[in-house]
DNA sequence: TCATGTATACTACCATACCAGTTAGGGTCA
DNA sequence: TGACCCTAACTGGTATGGTAGTATACATGA
């Protein structure tokens, strides 16, 4: 049996591609790092990465470096490289952003949403329902990220959904941290179709009010996550720069 | 005389220092961008800024990597460097998700702030309209935003404040293409002041729409200021990827 | 046993060299 | 004169070499 196919690990970068390297290097570690294939505290290391990924050290570390400013990694100079822990503090910061975009974000499409997009947002929602009923927690979070962003695309909101993005990457480690167990699912759908039905009759408060409660309760099993697994949270003060 | 007075371009990068020279050049090349010393359309060559502040090319990259994140430099692979256009939809677009951001804060503002910290806004409130007197606009684009910053990170809000950051840099050119007619400044500075009562009388509903009313009119100009200089305007749609 | 100095094996950072693709200009030929 | 092609001089992307700093294992000493 091939190792590699039992722990997924980081599989060669595809070759014969336009797209350059460092990015596509970017890509594969940002994903590995968000579904805790690399888990928080542990150390990364250029020469390490560029060979198994077989490509030279430089692209690995313009790689590190986006990483390092989307928060997902410290470099420590002549010392080393390491993912950062979840602090419940920065993932807190990053729901309050979040918030506050997809909240102005929601009342934007009260407003103008057309019906056609709408029945878009319904056809996630079916989706959204029968990846539960098939037990596939992978595929709705995929979903679930779709149906946000088909949010923010519908009303031409395209860099307000880059800077979601951004703050996603913080807390998707943790909901994939509570995955198994899963947070209630169906409640989530539950809550999606609010959005929608307020978004649909265009009452711009309370698409607000559910967007704002939608994203409150995402987070409301981490300090229990925290308890569960104390090694891969930073509980301390980060050291200043 | 030394040209270098006249024309401020770019200073040597300052050695025996332990910052990274890379970090170095992106703040410097972000300021110079910022503040229309390079223009909108302009093309900007690795090696060139390389020679000029006597690096190499390598921690050049890692800042033009950055700025092109930042959407303040367009790489064509293979063909050059060019700094990016001014974009109306970008500008409103970084608008949007700053109003966004900067509301929520406020309100928590309205909601957490210490007599301590509301007297040391109104202290920069006082140090703006002495700028006015002075005619400095320099100085005063600096108090705006040491405004905004104290009041987000006076709530703890230092993620959010750096994603404002990154919106403003956006605004901000637009900003320095006007200074010298300038935006009338002492209603800006009455715009500050409404901010700061709200939050003073921790009145959140107003503080937000002070706040919101404020960062709606800084761009009102910007029409204007498209028509007076087309040529550093992108008027068309971004080309796809 | 414990504290301390030192050699070594890392690290990230920077400089340099090479590569492939693009562009612009000049010369050639119809 | 005009269309074409080829060459040379760029561009950014990648690979590699060298340097300074840090952590660690280990020997040495009290």
């Amino acid at each position: 049996m091939e190792r590699d196919q039992e722990r997924p690990g980081l599989r060669p970068i595809d070759m014969d591609s336009n797209e350059p390297v460092a990015r596509r290097v970017f890509r594969e570690l940002r994903r590995a790092i968000v579904r805790m294939v690399f888990l928080p505290g542990q150390a990364l290391s250029e020469q390490d990465i560029a060979d198994q990924l077989g490509v030279s050290r430089q692209p690995v570390r313009e790689a590190f470096i986006k990483l390092a400013d989307a928060g997902l990694l410290q470099i420590k100079p002549q010392r080393g490289s390491f993912i950062v822990k979840i602090s419940v503090r920065q993932v807190f910061d990053a729901r309050f952003v979040r918030e506050a975009v997809e909240v102005a974000v929601v009342a934007r499409a009260a407003a103008e949403a057309t019906a056609a997009q709408i029945e878009e947002f319904r056809a996630n929602l079916k989706q959204q329902a029968h990846a539960i009923d098939a037990r596939d927690h992978g595929r709705f979070m995929e979903l679930d990220e779709a149906f946000h962003r088909s949010i923010a695309l519908s009303v031409g909101c395209d860099y307000a959904w880059r800077v979601v993005e951004e703050t996603k990457a913080q807390m998707d480690r943790a909901r994939y941290l509570s995955m198994p167990d899963a947070t209630p699912l169906p409640r989530l759908v539950t809550q999606h179709t609010s959005i929608v039905d307020a978004i649909a009759a265009h009452d711009a408060a309370a698409a607000q009010a559910a967007m704002s409660l939608h994203l409150r309760e995402i987070l409301s099993s981490l300090p229990e996550l925290e308890k569960r697994f104390p090694a891969l949270f930073n509980h301390d003060i980060p050291d200043p720069p």
